[in-house]
DNA sequence: CGGCAAACCTGCGAGC
DNA sequence: TGCTCGCAGGTTTGCC
């Protein structure tokens, strides 16, 4: 489910309703995720109070008095939902429960269970094996269009796979890879290395636009993806390539009787969707 | 080291 | 209706 801007979207959701909050339950139904939630878990963070979330790449990070964090990935199918009042009969795939002072549940569904809920002291998040070897966040300061050159120039593998790549830029999957080469006009299928410089620029400035553009409509619904609201995000209406296979081109409008239009191809196994008119 | 397929697990839609 | 197949937003492992 989740790439970036869905993460971002859940941690703005959560943010009202957990920061300043102290837990009063902690119910863990289900601990065997991608990774088993620990059995200390609920002792740990009964009673404690919410400082802050943060998030770093696709990791949302729960901050807690006392030094105490809490790591979480949402794995494919992952997503947080909010109760008021009383908390409600659990349903299927319903894994974690929090219940916070003022009356609010959060909980935590996730069918496929490639989820993780991790603990960690809050000091030592960055350095977490989780976090450690993740690249820079595309929409801080520490990257632009010169760190991603030095990454590319080294990487002969495609540049779709590249990007895919999270110690190369944390936080893009399937979706904003393909929607940030359309914008940058670069073929999927093109060795990273072999990307001109002007071309990486374009890049660099697709993917912040993309993934801006993304958090602001509240990211993609595409099967399970909600904000913690409830509400869907609308960020899918606006791709121009993922899951369009057979359309037209949105930029150069070319179809089937020219270039075929938006093509879908496998690229290490996943989806890749592009124009090959557009995209070199 | 690099790159890819498979594995992890469940659900859904398409096709027969 | 009901089965099977292929596919899905992520990450890790293991093999060549």
């Amino acid at each position: 489910m989740p790439e970036l801007p869905e993460v971002e979207t859940v941690r703005r959701g959560l943010e009202p309703v957990l920061t300043g909050r102290r837990i009063e339950r902690v119910e863990v139904r289900r601990r065997d995720l991608r990774l088993p939630i620990p059995s200390g878990l609920e002792a740990s963070m009964t009673g404690r109070r919410i400082e802050s979330l943060g998030r770093r790449a696709k990791f949302l990070l729960v901050h807690l008095e006392g030094g105490d964090s809490l790591i979480v990935h949402l794995g494919m199918s992952g997503r947080f939902r909010i109760f008021d009042g009383a908390p409600p009969e659990p349903e299927t795939h319903d894994h974690v429960l929090f219940a916070v002072e003022g009356g609010a549940t959060v909980v935590f569904n996730d069918p496929r269970r490639f989820g993780m809920m991790i603990p960690a002291r809050t000091a030592e998040t960055d350095s977490h094996p989780c976090l450690a070897g993740l690249g820079p966040e595309p929409l801080g300061p520490a990257f632009d269009a010169t760190v991603l050159r030095a990454q590319l120039a080294r990487r002969k593998s495609p540049i779709k796979t590249t990007l895919l790549d999270q110690t190369v830029v944390a936080g893009l999957g399937n979706i904003y890879v393909c929607e940030a080469l359309f914008r940058a006009g670069i073929s999927p299928r093109r060795r990273a290395d072999t990307v001109g410089a002007a071309k990486v620029d374009r890049l660099a400035d697709a993917i912040r636009e993309v993934l801006t553009e993304a958090i602001a409509a509240g990211g993609s619904s595409l099967r399970d993806h909600r904000q913690p609201s409830g509400e869907l995000g609308y960020f899918q209406h606006r791709f121009a390539v993922y899951d369009r296979a057979g359309e037209r081109c949105p930029d150069c409008d070319c179809d089937l009787a020219s270039t075929g239009g938006i093509q879908r191809i496998v690229q290490a196994g996943r989806s890749t969707f592009y124009c090959a008119r557009r995209q070199r």
